[in-house]
DNA sequence: ATGGTTTTTACTGCGTC
DNA sequence: GACGCGGTAAAAACCAT
């Protein structure tokens, strides 16, 4: 085994440039808790995509300026057309107009037919994209929704999961990937931002995709919107744990400083972040005298026993080490 | 594809209630 | 004897190359 600091990659895929890349690019760091912040090109704005907040906006809203309260009015009222950018986000099923000025029988068109049929093809266009996105939003919308109420995830992971999503639609990162996938990628990122993950297996269980597709679909995401995700922390799984458990704040406390004076002894590096954390919860159960058995851990944290046993030995030997040298 | 590391599975032995 | 716990070996899963 080596020693220095490897990743578990496993629950976080990508953390290349941690440490290396201090201070050379200003990067755009929120002010309120130090997140990254991401660009709202829709509502020309500049939001912390951990908190939340507004940094800049009213650059240029590219939004109406006007409600439209069913079909028609939406109709009259709507006068700008689709998005600059759009490849085929329908996988090419809905009906198209033909570039080329002929009729069915290969005859050309008079100069006023071709005319008419350039304005068709616009307006076609114009409708298929805009409809075919709203569509695909809403149902995604949907899914983040069911399955966010199913891990009883906070809403505002929720707001988190849909900006994630509606950011992947904007840049085209739809095709070739499915909805559910996407959305099920988005939610389990918004779970890790917002500190309170759900491990890939806890959310494969609510989604209709398998775990591969999802961790595939979730490197990919995390890689083309740059979202910045920090390993998971052991610590954001201890609250879960412990209440699951019944057990005291006293244990809780202490799990956590396990944890915390471990990872001054580097000793989690290259571990699994929930194998750690239940170890720890388990060995502060036993500290304090609150009697949690391994299988009982086992199950609310999905790790065996095995894990908590090697685990919870490094935890105990590396607070011996800290307490004398 | 391969190799190295971690996690899981399955099994065994020990002590206690 | 069942149960909790610890240890081990082999298999599987995983990441990196």
């Amino acid at each position: 085994m080596s020693d220095n600091v490897r990743t578990y990659a496993g629950e976080h895929a990508d953390e290349t440039e941690q440490e290396t890349t201090d201070d050379e690019e200003e990067r755009l760091v929120c002010p309120e808790c130090g997140g990254q912040l991401a660009t709202d090109t829709e509502h020309g704005e500049t939001v912390c995509a951990d908190c939340g907040l507004v940094v800049e906006e009213g650059e240029i809203d590219r939004g109406p300026e006007w409600r439209a309260f069913d079909a028609s009015e939406k109709d009259e009222k709507s006068r700008v057309g689709a998005p600059t950018t759009n490849m085929m986000h329908d996988k090419g099923l809905s009906t198209n107009i033909g570039w080329q000025d002929k009729d069915a029988y290969g005859n050309s068109l008079s100069s006023r037919q071709r005319e008419k049929m350039q304005r068709l093809r616009t307006w076609n266009e114009r409708f298929r994209t805009r409809d075919s996105k709203e569509r695909n939003l809403k149902q995604a919308l949907g899914e983040i929704d069911r399955m966010a109420s199913a891990l009883g995830l906070p809403d505002n992971v929720r707001e988190t999961a849909s900006v994630i999503y509606r950011r992947a639609l904007d840049e085209d990162l739809l095709p070739g990937r499915s909805i559910e996938g996407v959305s099920t990628s988005s939610l389990y990122a918004a779970a890790r931002q917002a500190g309170t993950p759900r491990s890939l297996d806890e959310i494969a269980n609510v989604s209709r995709v398998e775990k591969d597709e999802i961790a595939r679909t979730y490197r990919y995401i995390v890689r083309e919107l740059k979202l910045e995700i920090k390993p998971a922390d052991p610590e954001s799984y201890v609250p879960r744990f412990a209440s699951d458990l019944d057990l005291s704040e006293e244990a809780e406390r202490r799990a956590r400083q396990l944890l915390s004076t471990a990872k001054e002894q580097g000793v989690h590096s290259g571990k699994s972040p929930v194998g750690l954390a239940a170890a720890a919860v388990y060995a502060a159960s036993l500290l304090t005298n609150e009697k949690v058995t391994q299988s009982e851990v086992s199950e609310v944290a999905n790790i065996s026993e095995v894990t908590i046993r090697n685990r919870y030995h490094e935890l105990l030997e590396a607070e011996e080490e800290i307490a004398m040298p």
